[in-house]
DNA sequence: CCTTTGGTTAATAACTTTATTAAATAACTT
DNA sequence: AAGTTATTTAATAAAGTTATTAACCAAAGG
């Protein structure tokens, strides 16, 4: 039943099916949806084409398998640091580098994300059904803390949805921009993992002092 | 010779190659490269699919026509606000304003610049190419200005890279943000026009906050 | 041993896409 | 008006795409 732990074949005991995944993964990450053929796919995974539709039946379902699982990994880290012991806005700060480096361990991610939601609106309400209350679980959460935190003085006043906004825009953003500062730095790959450190950090503080009363 | 001004037709005017390069503009850049066929453009533009090849011979001609085209008109504008009598926080705000708009009046472009350098980064250096000295040459005014504003105390250290990482991403993400904006606050097209004045000036005093010293 | 079954491939149908070509039509020149 | 040039179209070649099918093979169970 393909559930055979030990090596079917040289491949390290991974299925063919999850080798496909992880290929289709990989490109679809990479290039996006139509830059992606099933051809390219069976190619990167060393098999043939029609073994991507056997497992997959048709490339948008496999799409859309990576698509949600994506999604939902994404979502699901979000706002997650809750501290009693922290003020609202060390708790802040927290959750804005933990969201820095979710991204910054699947930086194709935005692209694929952007990507879809504009070429393809319609996934959003599929997508949206998909995570259920886990999203407005977290505003409602984050926006009471904000509430509280503007009612205390700790910050300036601002709506949820705008500090929302901000710290995905800072956080995304910088990824999405990753080739145009490579080529206007001439920063090598390596050199790259510096300038992200700074980033980081950079950006939780430029979002911490425009919050300041 | 194609410029006979008057209606050469029911056609308002206007030369074929121009509505083509119209049609495929709006494909682009709601679209993407790949997921735009010059067939769809011959469509949207009224005519015979060869005709577009007669005009551009190849669709990677035609893109990158628009292409260059509009990341010139983008650069172009790119923190052009320089008024001797302004501190530097008001200029700066007045830019990031002036930014705003012109993502605003083109707001397919930021998906088709980001889409385009992520799938495509070789592009990179033919555009910088095309640019010339222009981005070296804004980079250097505001680098000095910022320096000068942090020498005289008017704002916090920071290193103008990251200044203009932090306004581009605040002003592009929230276009790119667009459909999952409209979906989660389920505003139509129209109510949005509100909610982008309200981000507008947003975004600006959360960039001037955050570089209080 | 032989049949079943899941995994895999080669072959191919049905389309779509880009690009070219030759022919038709319109426009301009003199 | 005749001839030249520019536009436009129908037809089609060439290549690529998704998806299906039938056949092949290897392991597993009786």
């Amino acid at each position: 039943m393909a559930e055979t732990i030990p090596g079917d074949m040289a491949d390290s005991g991974k299925t063919m099916e999850q080798t496909i995944l992880e290929a289709a993964e990989k490109l679809f990450l990479g290039r996006g949806y139509a830059m992606t053929s099933t051809t390219m796919i069976a190619r990167e995974a060393g098999c043939n084409q029609a073994l991507v539709h056997y497992y997959f039946r048709t490339k948008e379902n496999l799409f859309e398998t990576i698509f949600k699982n994506k999604v939902t990994l994404f979502a699901s880290r979000f706002f997650t640091v809750d501290d009693e012991r922290l003020s609202f806005t060390d708790k802040l700060r927290k959750n804005i580098e933990a969201h820095f480096d979710i991204i910054a361990a699947n930086p194709g991610l935005p692209f694929l994300l952007i990507n879809e939601f504009t070429t393809n609106p319609e996934r959003l309400a599929s997508i949206k059904k998909n995570l259920g209350e886990l999203p407005s679980g977290i505003y409602n959460r984050l926006d009471a803390e904000v509430r509280q935190a503007i009612a205390e003085g700790e910050i300036r006043p601002i709506a949820t949805l705008d500090l929302i906004l901000t710290v995905v825009s800072l956080n995304v953003f910088f990824f999405l921009m990753r080739p145009v500062v490579q080529q206007i730095t001439g920063a090598t790959d390596d050199q790259f993992g510096t300038i992200i450190a700074i980033r980081r950090s950079e950006v939780a503080s430029t979002i911490i002092n425009s919050l300041k009363p």
